[in-house]
DNA sequence: GTCTATAAAACGATAGAC
DNA sequence: GTCTATCGTTTTATAGAC
């Protein structure tokens, strides 16, 4: 950490910027180093001296930021407090958006690797099972707190989870951003309903 | 096609089968032509005798075969004027057996592959959604024989694609049933709701 | 229709200078 | 920490014999 806050950003957080973006698109074995180095405007020396491990290291390091920033914007959209039918709502229209104005490139940055390496990597099908999890835990708590007895919020919380990434593969597919504003409807009328439910 | 009906494959078909599984499991770019060869006991002249474009045309090809299986296999699970609230339950069911029979490696045979390619094959990507339209089709079908309105009918074909395919991901992921049990309540009970509406 | 040999490029990874 | 040169392998694709 530098004393003064510049704004450069050093190479390690670049790399993981560029294998972010190109990983989510391209997926784990679509994407080569060289494409990441480029985007980057690293070397592969810096990458191995960051990354000892190679492309599995970087990309399990790769979907570890993607869930922290993934968390973020998920707290973002359910403040403490706040009112989870709305913010369901709100945030599969976010997604709508984000989708349509990325031109269908930009959903879920875990999905598309997720889906590659859960038979054949571990170590990388644990870095990503550990994002989903976080992810499911602010939601879980989130609708707890609104009110929803613990086994339904878990329960909630996967249901939100299966819609919006349902959503996206179906979105990013047929190019259409109906999927997600279908299932937002959806989601929030569950939400709403577990709400009513005697806790 | 032989006059007598032999039980052996040809080497077109094969070549089919051992690309569905691979790509399904390992993703495009994670697979490549060599393990489709030796899977399918062929040589690359008849791989490109009969494929002609290469690997993304065999891709392609192989996403409308799955497309195809799955469709029939959604026809056996809602058979014209059954129950489609039960059809739903029991094929979640079938779902998460299959799922966990296999070690949690076979699950939708497009939607790694169409995330993968949404953005770099447009070929592909039609490929892939045609395979999605068709299965949505025959929900929506199903759903509007039962008694569901035209508009809702897809709705709730569309929620329940979202569902699976959400599931099917979360699963492989955490390695547990347990979403596509929770999706597959949750989903019978949407479709319950939609049947219970005015029409 | 099937087979092998091989081209040509891209791949992940390493070494060693700076 | 960064850079380049390079190794060895794998990749897709083609050519030509059969």
């Amino acid at each position: 950490m530098s004393l003064d806050k510049s704004k450069e950003v050093d190479t390690r957080t670049r790399i993981l910027d560029a294998s972010g973006e190109l990983f989510r698109r391209r997926g784990y074995s679509g994407t080569g180093l060289k494409a990441i180095l480029a985007a980057s405007d690293a070397a592969y020396g810096s990458l191995y001296y960051f990354f000892p491990g190679g492309k599995e290291e970087l990309a399990a390091a790769t979907l570890r930021a993607g869930g922290v920033v993934y968390r973020e914007l998920v707290e973002a959209f359910f403040p403490e407090g706040g009112d989870v039918v709305n913010a369901t709502q709100v945030f599969f229209e976010g997604a709508a958006t984000m989708v349509e104005m990325t031109d269908y490139a930009d959903a879920c940055p875990i999905a598309t690797v997720a889906l590659e390496v859960a038979s054949t990597s571990e170590a990388m099908r644990q870095a990503a099972a550990e994002a989903f999890e976080s992810w499911l835990e602010v939601l879980e708590r989130r609708f707890r707190e609104a009110g929803i007895s613990s086994v339904r919020a878990r329960e909630v919380a996967v249901e939100f989870f299966c819609a919006i990434e349902g959503a996206f593969l179906l979105s990013r597919t047929l190019r259409s951003t109906a999927p997600i504003v279908i299932a937002g409807r959806a989601s929030s009328a569950v939400v709403a309903a577990a709400l009513a439910e005697p806790s």
